[in-house]
DNA sequence: AAAAAAC
């Protein structure tokens, strides 16, 4: 039924977005859209003059107060493209009687990793500094009592990881019921994390009159029932992954027995320039395993994932960003969202299991007009990976030669990762037994891992199961087509496709 | 199959 809601909507398309027309002699400029002051000046404090494409959709329509769907990647200046709306609203509703001292929560951002949420939070609060508008951050796996603080001395926006966020709620440390605008960012995660049960209880304590806005990389069908439940009359905005990006991304794989990944890795980044190498793992073991590997090797890594603390996560990304280490060895915790700029490489250590992943690790290189490299290495079993990958970006991706990489080094280092390691150094103590256990027996799980994998494939990930139709989004993320002229056309293709299924 | 997220 919430299906039908959905797709009863009359097709809108931008109403606002004819009104401010880029031309090759004058291109949108943020100071086009009649923004504050203060919101301009804290943009040319950090040099930003013209808006990306999904700006220049976003911001007239948000500040219209409508609700929006924006298809929107990541690397597409999505946050500013709610953010600086949002400020501007906020600004401009602000009641003058309002004493300074009140300050309500009038804008709440969920996202669903607490490195995205602190990201989006640092953007909000950059943009929003020449204001009186205030901001704070709320996530898990942090002492509660700075964040509750930071509500009680009163904040208009905050953002935020949904559970703890129902944690203060909870402890009565944050009240919701004057939200005007929600904005869900990265809602396809957010719902394949298991969110949805606390969406769903969050929105419920919101007032009713609102403006929504929810941002998906993704049209599942339960996007689209989501934003059916919660949407009204939403605007559609479609933006593919800025330019720069995938045409100036170089991809290529190497095939390698699994024994030897991690020998591939580090002579693959002893031949470059050891700056700002990302690393992705499927596996939060494996992560751990290939940045102490990496590090014996002389390497400053370090890995981060979902079993390391806060503090550690947030001290690895920070460290990551000041080049204090080279490489960052990462689960998914970091394949979204994370705008780590100008990555010169990303590595995928494995292949991804759902090839969109693909999409979003590789993402995180050769932005902003730099070009990158993304390398990826796989073996056998993961044949199948590759295929689907390269099915969904619609090219082959170049098969690497392994010129001067021997698989005596590859034997050296598995001798070497056989010998018992003393479990202190361990990261996650827990998993200390299973670890070396397992990398005593690979050839077993190889042989296990064949058998098995064919076998029940439906019932997998509801997610991923039935994932966007790849000629509607995927091409432009990969080819980076934005819209060229055509956005309206666009669009309606796109809804098009959300109304046939 | 794996990862993420509240205590």
């Amino acid at each position: 039924m919430s299906d039908t809601e959905f797709t009863s909507q009359p097709i809108t398309l931008p109403a606002a977005a004819p009104a401010i027309e880029a031309t090759a002699e004058a291109p949108v400029r943020f100071a086009d859209f009649g923004l504050s002051p203060d919101i301009l000046r804290a943009l040319s404090d950090q040099g930003y003059v013209h808006p990306t494409p999904i700006q220049a959709q976003a911001i007239p329509i948000v500040l219209q107060g409508r609700d929006v769907m924006g298809a929107a990647q990541t690397g597409t200046g999505k946050t500013a493209g709610f953010s600086l709306p949002i400020i501007q609203l906020l600004l401009a509703h602000a009641s003058s009687s309002m004493s300074p001292a009140r300050h309500p929560v009038r804008a709440l951002v969920l996202t669903p990793t607490r490195e995205l949420a602190v990201q989006v939070a640092e953007n909000v609060k950059a943009y929003a500094r020449h204001t009186p508008l205030r901001s704070t951050v709320v996530f898990g796996g942090m002492d509660m009592a700075p964040q509750t603080a930071a509500l009680r001395a009163g904040v208009e926006i905050v953002i935020a990881t949904p559970g703890r966020l129902l944690d203060h709620v909870q402890q009565k440390t944050l009240n919701l019921s004057q939200v005007q605008i929600l904005v869900m960012d990265e809602a396809d995660r957010m719902l394949d994390m298991g969110f949805l049960p606390d969406l769903q209880r969050i929105i419920n304590m919101l007032p009713k009159q609102r403006q929504n806005l929810m941002f998906s990389a993704t049209f599942s069908p339960e996007i689209k029932k989501l934003a059916a439940s919660f949407l009204n009359d939403p605007q559609l905005i479609e933006v593919a992954r800025s330019n720069q990006t995938a045409d100036k991304v170089t991809q290529v794989v190497y095939k390698v027995a699994d024994e030897h990944k991690r020998d591939l890795v580090a002579h693959l980044i002893r031949g470059r320039d050891l700056k700002q190498i990302l690393i992705f793992s499927n596996t939060k073991i494996g992560a751990s395993r290939l940045a102490r590997s990496l590090e014996q090797d002389g390497v400053k890594a370090t890995a981060i994932h979902g079993d390391k603390t806060q503090q550690e996560r947030m001290a690895a990304l920070d460290a990551f960003k000041k080049g204090d280490i080279d490489v960052l060895v990462a689960t998914d915790v970091a394949a979204r969202g994370l705008d780590i700029s100008d990555l010169p490489c990303v590595i995928n250590f494995d292949l991804p299991y759902n090839a969109e992943d693909y999409v979003h690790r590789i993402g995180r290189t050769g932005r902003a007009g730099a070009s990158g490299d993304a390398i990826s290495i796989f073996s056998d079993k993961d044949e199948r990976l590759l295929v689907d990958i390269e099915k969904l970006i619609k090219q082959t991706i170049r098969r690497g030669e392994l010129a001067g990489f021997t698989p005596a080094a590859g034997r050296a280092s598995v001798e070497r990762e056989r010998r018992p390691r003393p479990d202190g150094e361990a990261r996650a103590p827990r998993h200390g037994g299973d670890e070396s256990h397992s990398a005593i027996r690979p050839p077993e799980r190889e042989r296990g891992s064949r058998s098995s994998a064919l076998p029940r494939r439906e019932k997998a990930d509801p997610w991923f199961s039935k994932p966007y139709e790849p000629a509607q989004i995927a091409p432009a993320a990969v080819s980076n087509a934005m819209p060229a002229g055509k956005p309206k056309q666009k669009v309606a293709a796109l809804l098009g496709g959300l109304l046939k299924r």
